[in-house]
DNA sequence: TCAACTTTGTGCATGGCTTCACAAACGTCT
DNA sequence: AGACGTTTGTGAAGCCATGCACAAAGTTGA
């Protein structure tokens, strides 16, 4: 049978989003010198129950070493493998205005695994301006083949209206996981990931929380007037 | 008992996270002058199933017709009361680099119930400068009840350093919903939400399947070979 | 008025995720 | 070497969310 269980197993969605979260408080951890953890330390650290970090790594495969815990390098370099964070991922960001000036100067990129590669805007103002060390192009120029390095993940940084023109692009050009932080929907065919980010849904979330909170505390008005 | 469904029982999370898009999506249906839609074409629209957009609904209380859909205008704005939109919610940026200006100069915040109040950051380069016609001002005054309008939300956009020490202050100042930027884990007594919004986790979680996808299609050497 | 058609709201089954609880496994100390 | 204390890995149970399928309720047209 396969040596990694990471590459012949299911691991769950829900796990998978935790992955980064455990990797991000390792890597301060080994930063800290710290040569281990127990379930239950990382667990408190990132805020989860130390049975649902025991269970999340189990799907990794049986890293850690019972009476003791885990390894922090070891346990760090386990989760980057299965991220996929050994091998490089190139980038491109379309859209450059302030969000996208933003998350190409993001330091978070250049840390570990993403490249920024291309950045794209089809505003002739931005056209030719470099950030980060890198020139904003044309979007037509990334169905050029030879003018454009190969690509993993776009990044759709533009208003709602050109989201889905600019994803039906990228896809056409062969990329398969797209990062949306455009407040539209995205169709795309199968076989393609996309993830949205969406300030505005966060904060409705929050203000539906925060009135529950408010209702609650004060005035329940309608609410106990039977 | 309550007229109000959406105060009287327990809206699941699952289905509160939904319903911005809903919103949304009714929105512009309104816009274009659409009178009624049905949940299969909403749930289309929205990219979820009809069941579950109405289940979703039932939620909120009864607005639908029988044999005709729902009534856009309404529905739109029973969506909005239940999310807590009817009301301004005032909102705080902490952090006012890169990422802190494209937020406070992104148009998701006016468009309906979020109001940008106060802009805060102690590097003295940025400290009295205006973004969207509001100075910045040092967080200091974060305290001084009369130097500042209430507020509901604080977003935070500093780099993860700062983070906790920042949130520490929001909430001290009686902020009870946080939109965290900064990947960081924050930890806030009881009764206060944050909600985290993270780059590189999602970049990561594209990582992953992109890999699988890859390992799938291509070279899966190790996996086949028992 | 009544029959035919459409669409909602929801009980029920299904599936996945989380939590519990404990046996197995490891290190340590005598 | 053996007993003791600690921590992992995992079956089992419980919980929440999703999807199905249909009765109830409404509209339309004759």
């Amino acid at each position: 049978m396969s040596a990694d269980p990471a590459l012949r197993r299911e691991i769950p969605d829900a796990t998978v989003a935790r992955l980064p979260e455990y990797l991000r408080t390792l890597s301060r951890l080994a930063e800290d010198g710290v040569p281990s953890v127990s379930s239950e330390e990382l667990a408190a650290a990132v805020g989860v129950r130390s049975a649902q970090l025991r269970k999340d790594l189990s799907h990794l495969g049986s890293y850690g070493v019972r009476g003791v815990g885990y390894d922090v390098e070891t346990l760090a370099l386990e989760i980057s493998r299965a991220l996929g964070l050994t091998e490089d991922w190139p980038v491109a960001i379309v859209g450059m205005g302030n969000l996208g000036h933003a998350l190409a100067s993001y330091s978070g990129f250049v840390t570990k695994g993403f490249r920024i590669v291309a950045l794209f805007d089809d505003d002739p103002a931005l056209v030719g301006e470099r950030v980060v060390d890198i020139a904003i192009r044309p979007l037509a120029e990334l169905d050029d083949k030879h003018a454009v390095d190969p690509i993993s993940i776009g990044v759709i940084a533009t208003p709602a209206q050109a989201a889905q023109a600019v994803c039906d692009r990228l896809v056409g050009a062969g990329i398969s996981s797209i990062l949306n932080f455009a407040p539209a929907v995205l169709s795309v065919p199968a076989g393609v990931d996309v993830r949205r980010v969406d300030l505005s849904t966060e904060l409705q979330i929050l203000a539906f929380h925060a009135q529950r909170k408010a209702l609650a505390a004060g005035h329940l008005g309608t609410a106990v007037v039977s």
